[in-house]
DNA sequence: CTTTCATTGGTCAAAGATGGTCTAACCATC
DNA sequence: GATGGTTAGACCATCTTTGACCAATGAAAG
């Protein structure tokens, strides 16, 4: 298995078993797994930003450490809603996968809505003739018109 | 015997006996048989297509892979697949529309995720400034996508 | 107080590890 | 020998891991 899925599982349990937030020191990790300090930094910058549905605050210096904080809604309508704002006018697939993939940790989409999600926006799905720009600006569109769908059931629920 | 069709039954036989769904390493099954690496790929695109019966995903980079899932021949499929050349190159908003609710009827997807379907053909998630046969070429490209995905779901959960 | 220094964490670029694409040469069949 | 599938190889894209160097913080020393 990869270090970085090994961290990341790590981290993730210890986030469901102790609470919603968690606090670790970056050596102490990077000696656990025996790995380079930075690892960790690489680990939370791709499988732990906002798009992920976590914050992560840090301090340097004597008894410093890194935060994690899995974020919570008040709301299905309000995480909704900041999903709608992320997307805006324009996404790429990498940071659509991750919302689509929170959506189904949270449990507003099935597995099987989730892969049809992910489906639309594929590559091939958007294999057009057309800039990159172009393609991100039509994955914004798909995606929050499906999430508007995600919404609707959810209040008839 | 030709490489290719080596290649070829050995995927399959471990598909049969491991299971629907496998993992393999491109570099090993080059080096195990003694070829190109890019050789694996010419036997995936030629003889692992969806029309085959499979889909492949893979992962670049360290610890990277290739998985090949292998989708059963069920009469649901079938019409699935009948559905997919009826989409062709373009179609239409409303044979679309038509074709979704076909799904649902025959109970292949949820009342949900007809709706997830519709809404990401919708004339809003579509609202380009392009024709209206490009629009049909590229709702053909989404629906198919999410089609496959459903003939997927049918077995490999 | 200010300076210094040990203790943390952050950034970035390079190296390593995979898989993908494209094309020319090869080969088999007709 | 024309055609079309096969194979190898050069080059590309992506993801991971490490390491050198940077920045911030707090405590100890002056």
């Amino acid at each position: 298995m990869r270090l970085s899925d090994a961290i990341e599982q790590f981290i993730k349990t210890m986030l469901v078993e102790e609470a919603q937030e968690i606090e670790l020191k970056r050596n102490e990790l990077a000696e656990y797994f025996g790995c380079a300090p930075s690892q960790i930094n690489y680990v939370l910058s791709t499988r732990f930003t906002p798009d992920h549905g976590y914050i992560i605050e840090s301090r340097r210096g004597g008894g410093g450490c890194i935060r994690i904080f899995r974020m919570e809604q008040s709301s299905a309508n309000q995480l909704l809603y900041m999903m709608n704002q992320r997307i805006g006018e324009s996404i790429d697939e990498h940071s659509a996968g991750h919302l689509i993939v929170q959506l189904l940790e949270r449990g507003y989409v099935t597995k099987d809505e989730a892969r049809l999600m992910q489906s639309a926006i594929s590559p091939q799905a958007l294999s057009l003739p057309v800039t990159t720009e172009m393609k991100d600006a039509l994955r914004a569109k798909i995606l929050r018109s499906m999430l508007l769908e995600v919404a609707r059931k959810d209040k008839n629920s």
